[in-house]
DNA sequence: ACGGTTAGTCGAAACGTTTCGACAGCCGCC
DNA sequence: GGCGGCTGTCGAAACGTTTCGACTAACCGT
């Protein structure tokens, strides 16, 4: 393994000239850069990085953290994933997925210490996050995807719920509905402070309340039998109901089974929209669903970016909402008698 | 930020006894090693990653190397990433996710020249994988998940797909099926030499010839169009089709929608296996599918445990397969007519 | 003609570890 | 009772970079 003396002896250089060549920190000649340019070439030299990590004190590497509960990742939070690293990579950084989630900030304070991350984007981000305050002592850059609930001096890329919902709602009061139910995350979720949870139900009442609706929301577990549950819920405390909003990825497939199960056809009988998902997801139902298409990876390698502009000495904030894209498929249509019903709301009819 | 000389002046021993203390490298005296102990707790010392790694030539990371294509990971892969990180974060390990398929060995090489990786983990292996011989030049160990076509001296962890797909044909024609359609991945990606693809095909053949049927095989697209088409074509093929066994995640939503659309129930009219599963996604399917569930996670978490043990200095090879568990959900049952008719293959009536 | 920049290069000192060689003391054993 | 072999400790030399200060030569404006 060739190292920089290795080239500096090749080129008739110093060794520092070398490292200047490389790092561009003083002006060289452009015929001793070809000189060493050409021994590097010879030689087939990389630069080793520990010592540069060393003598730079920054290792080009930023951390991935994310919680690594039971069930592993969601076709969303996997593209976060796959996003931050292909937006790492790109710059010529290092991505390192390190399972550390809100509760482990023993863990991560010791990462921290290790000098080992230049900066870290957090991911599953609680409404009160330890991990923040962790890494800012420990002096190391964040971006956050998602939100703490004070983010004044916090760089971060989150879904805009907010509009998000406020488009699902729209759809569907525009077909028709009045009586929608809103499927959320399991209870213990949204006390636990879940950002998206939370955030989605208080929009969701928002909306509904702006067309003179009340909002009726049940939460469900993260799983088909959550979903068959929440709806059979749901229909117990409201038997008219005419459509199903869901934020939650595993419980749909038990609401559209229970659905079924019942009797009620999609989107004849009731119409079903999907929050924040993947399109592939979307397409695996059938009728496929109208969803709510997440940024998907868009928000990982946004994440990066940011973090990078950080450690390249930008000093401002970076606080970004993206909006979910509504993408009609088949689950949605007009609302069961909804031509015989007057529209006191005022919400048109469907725009085609 | 606290150094072992910190710790060294407080303890009033010299650096190399705490570095000793630190790696157990020579022995320390009790006295001492309580010391040193002490006065790093005081400290709050965190050993410098990057000078240790520069010292040790050893920087405590593997990668996990996977292409970064289109689509992203299916939660079968994903399964594979979180149990790699969890395993390499419990051994005091860290992981970096670096996108590098088949294709951009070039890339490796550089990656792998820097000296940042101990050891790697190569996701999505073709038969023939340039990456392993790029990694071997660089004296880079690794494990692979998967099989390139030629093993031997190497390492790997993969699924036993002769194992699971006779034990999924097994069920099948126990449950008196003899025409069962087998949907794979596309035709480009079993040209391509990917192993699952290619290794599925040829126990598919196998299974069926023991049983003495002959084997019906469409490839389909990854994705809900693609699984529809295969369906379409697979009845074209065998009208009288009573079974069918899915290799792809993505194309069994469309197979099942196809189905549905053409008022075949399952299973009363066709029995649907799917191949190298994750339970969730089985139960998103309504009825749930009865799947050959993947090892998921552990195969993540195994590979890493062999790669960090080539790392501590063992020699041999780790070499394991792992069948896919039979998990029997809704959408098999008997074949229709099956009571009525005699079974020459001697494959006993369904076991209850 | 002369101090003041600036471009270009060099040597050496970090950076914070690990590891090698040396050595002192002590034990047990022919 | 000298000797080989442990145990425990130390000092110093790596490891391969970056970066600081210094120096030379050329060039500028006056």
């Amino acid at each position: 393994m060739a190292t920089m003396h290795d080239v500096a002896r090749l080129a008739r250089v110093s060794v520092s000239t070398v490292s200047y060549v490389l790092t561009g920190a003083r002006p060289i000649s452009q015929a001793t850069r070809d000189k060493v340019l050409a021994a590097m070439a010879e030689l087939d030299y990389q630069p080793n990085a520990m010592a540069r990590g060393l003598a730079s004190r920054r290792s080009r590497i930023v951390g991935l953290l994310m919680p690594m509960d039971e069930r592993g990742l969601g076709a969303t939070e996997t593209a976060f994933v796959t996003g931050a690293a292909a937006a790492a990579s790109a710059a010529g950084y290092h991505l390192v997925l390190s399972p550390v989630g809100a509760g482990d900030v023993d863990d991560l304070r010791r990462l921290a210490s290790q000098r080992m991350l230049d900066g870290a984007v957090l991911m599953e981000v609680q409404v009160e996050d330890g991990r923040v305050a962790a890494l800012q002592e420990a002096g190391v850059p964040l971006v956050l995807i998602g939100r703490t609930g004070d983010t004044t001096g916090l760089s971060y890329v989150d879904i805009d719920f907010e509009q998000t919902v406020r488009e699902a709602v729209d759809h569907l009061v525009g077909l028709g509905h009045r009586r929608i139910v809103y499927v959320n995350h399991s209870a213990a979720t949204i006390a636990a402070g879940y950002g998206p949870a939370v955030r989605t139900r208080d929009a969701f009442v928002a909306a509904m309340a702006d067309h003179g609706l009340a909002p009726i929301m049940i939460p469900a577990e993260d799983s088909a039998a959550g979903g068959r549950a929440a709806l059979t819920a749901a229909l117990a405390q409201a038997p008219d109901l005419t459509a199903v909003l869901a934020m939650n990825e595993n419980a749909i497939f038990g609401i559209l089974g229970e659905l079924a199960t019942r009797g009620h056809a999609v989107p004849r009988d009731v119409s079903v929209v999907s929050m924040v998902t993947s399109p592939q997801v979307a397409e695996l139902a059938h009728p496929a669903l109208t969803a709510m298409t997440s940024p998907g990876s868009a928000l990982g390698r946004i994440a990066v970016e940011a973090l990078l502009r950080h450690l390249e000495g930008a000093g401002d904030t970076h606080q970004q909402l993206l909006p979910c894209a509504l993408e009609v498929r088949g689950s949605t249509g007009p609302a069961a008698g909804a031509r015989d019903r007057t529209d006191p709301a005022g919400s048109g009819p469907p725009v085609t």
